[in-house]
RNA sequence: GGCCCGUUCGUCUAGGGGUUAGGACAUCAGAUUUUCAUUCUGGUAACAGGGGUUCGAUUCCCCUACGGGCUACCA
């Protein structure tokens, strides 16, 4: 086992917005890293010219920063091995590159695009759907090991596009141990001479990938199952240039909860549920895919949910602090099958760690919105809604659902009036509740409360039949906090109106 | 099609040769509550199938089925 200092990184390319099974990636380089005293990089590989989206780099830096995930090395933190962003380096692959060849383990090929597509197409009408450029076709194609060497010298002399190709060695067998899965075994039959240099000059993502790790000391490869295929070309790369491999963990895949296969961008607004950290609007269409940061997730309970999707403790704990995530994660720990998402659960991690906030923080983060909203209100009272609201609430802007603690209500729910509003004796009780309440010296919830039961007593009167009144005078519907609460919270002078308002509307 | 990976309640999972197969979400019922919500209590619900190995398999092995991933000069 290595012993040097634990390196892992996080490299995602940057065509498109970060989604939420790359934050569970990062956030288990992450934790993997912390828990071991190492480092967590960033590098972004940007390899393919063609896929670039402009945006997708900040968005991923952001989405981190959201989720509280920091770097130690990388894209936007600096760091010994930078530049950390692929196309960038690009000067540094080429030899490489040249290397393999050099040592026999990888060779130029000059067969265009559409020739390649063509005998595709061909081998597919033949019926043998799965044409490879391989130990056995390299040897009927355009490439330095067929070619006479002063034509390959000449091409590359004359500037013809070519590319640089693995040669994979026949018959043998390749396998490592993921820490996930165990032993894993490839024949190297199956595999086929992968292009390493295209013809662009960029390396493409398995030499950049392999180069990179390399140079940058990476001792955990952790990255999604989808990239199991090639880690055995990875593996006979490492072997080609005479390097130590880093040691491997494939994760298994975040699954769409309905039906089968991975979750993917359409999945989430189809299913309304975010699959993206923060909203993303697509530079060229203009969509817009809803982000768990707008929803009014808390990055905490996002980042628990993910823990949790995959990953399991050896007690039952559910809920964990940063520090404790730290802590008790490992690779091992990890399922080896993918995981359907549940979006229900999700909100049931937001719920918890809402109500674990600080009342005065829930305050100042609706605040905002409060005054958005045209009520003119302070934190200090809306402490006070979030006291009333915050059982009923999953998201932070649920605090602010219950209209009548900032307004009158504007009407009388129906229903609700029809149950409960008796026209001959309904007005009147209110009436005399009301003036009881005026003569309070002191009004708060439990000066309220007693109020009402002594009210009860002199009336002979049920709760019943005068508490739905109070609350739809109140607040127009039968449902939220506690009549008393409501008032409470809303002061004297402004129950009183109301109440008198309902009687003259209800009759 | 080929190669690789996987399979415990509806979902996320714990467990592991002998267990009443545990927890959480969801769901249902009851209790509490002036209502909703909360909370509490309880319930329904799982080892894909077939062969081995074994005194005994959900657990180990094989096969089948099913699911997934990959199969580009994309990552």
């Amino acid at each position: 086992m290595n012993t040097s200092k634990v390196r892992v990184r996080f490299a995602p390319s940057p065509t498109g917005p970060l989604h939420m099974g790359g934050v569970r990636t990062a956030l288990y380089n992450y934790l993997f890293a912390k828990k071991h005293g190492g480092d967590f990089l960033l590098r972004i590989e940007d390899t393919d010219q063609t896929r670039y989206v402009p945006g997708a780099e900040t968005y991923i830096l952001e989405a981190l920063k959201w989720c509280g995930i920091e770097p130690n090395e990388g894209v936007g933190y600096g760091g010994d091995c930078a530049p950390y962003r692929q196309s960038e380096r690009k000067p540094i692959y080429k030899d490489y590159a040249l290397e393999l060849v050099n040592k026999g383990w990888a060779y130029y090929a000059f067969d265009t695009p559409e020739e390649l597509d063509t005998i595709r197409k061909q081998a597919e009408a033949a019926k043998m759907p799965n044409w490879q450029y391989n130990s056995i076709s390299r040897m009927t194609m355009k490439n330095s090991l067929t070619l006479p060497a002063d034509e390959v010298e000449s091409r590359i002399q004359q500037g013809d596009p070519f590319v640089i190709r693995f040669k994979m060695p026949r018959n043998e067998e390749v396998r490592f141990q993921d820490i996930i899965r165990g032993w894993v075994v490839f024949s190297t039959n199956e595999l086929d001479d992968k292009v390493l240099y295209k013809s662009d000059g960029m390396p493409t993502y398995h030499l950049a990938n392999i180069v990179d790790d390399h140079t940058m000391s990476i001792t955990h490869v952790i990255r999604g199952e989808e990239w199991l295929p090639s880690a055995p070309l990875h593996v006979m790369m490492y072997r080609a240039f005479e390097w130590e491999a880093p040691l491997f963990a494939h994760l298994p895949l975040i699954l769409k909860p309905d039906g089968n296969g991975k979750l993917s961008k359409r999945d989430g607004d189809r299913l309304g549920f975010p699959v993206f950290p923060l909203e993303w609007k697509d530079p060229e269409t203009g969509n817009i895919s809803s982000g768990y940061r707008e929803k009014g997730y808390l990055p905490k309970a996002f980042l628990n949910m993910l823990l949790l999707l995959g990953w399991a403790p050896s007690n039952n704990q559910e809920i964990f602090t940063l520090e404790e995530m730290i802590e008790t994660f490992s690779l091992e720990r990890i399922g080896k099958s993918g995981s359907k998402f549940d979006p229900e659960k999700t909100k049931w991690f937001n719920q918890q760690y809402l109500r674990n906030m600080p009342r005065r923080a829930l305050a100042e983060m609706i605040l905002p919105t409060a005054k958005e909203r045209g009520y003119d209100v302070c934190v200090e009272y809306l402490e006070g809604v979030v006291e009333l609201m915050l059982e009923r609430a999953v998201f932070p802007l649920d605090l602010l659902e219950g209209t009548y603690l900032f307004e009158d209500p504007k009407s009388y729910d129906e229903e609700a009036v029809s149950k409960k509003w008796k026209k001959e004796e309904s007005g009147q009780i209110l009436l005399d509740w009301s003036i009881k309440l005026q003569s309070l010296e002191t009004f708060n919830v439990e000066s309220i409360d007693t109020a009402m039961k002594s009210f009860l007593a002199e009336k002979n009167l049920g709760m019943g039949q005068v508490m739905p009144l109070f609350r739809i005078a109140l607040t127009g519907v039968l449902t939220g906090p506690g009549a008393a609460q409501v008032a409470a919270l809303l002061g004297k002078e402004f129950v009183t109106p109301r109440i008198q308002k309902c009687i003259e509307t209800l009759g």
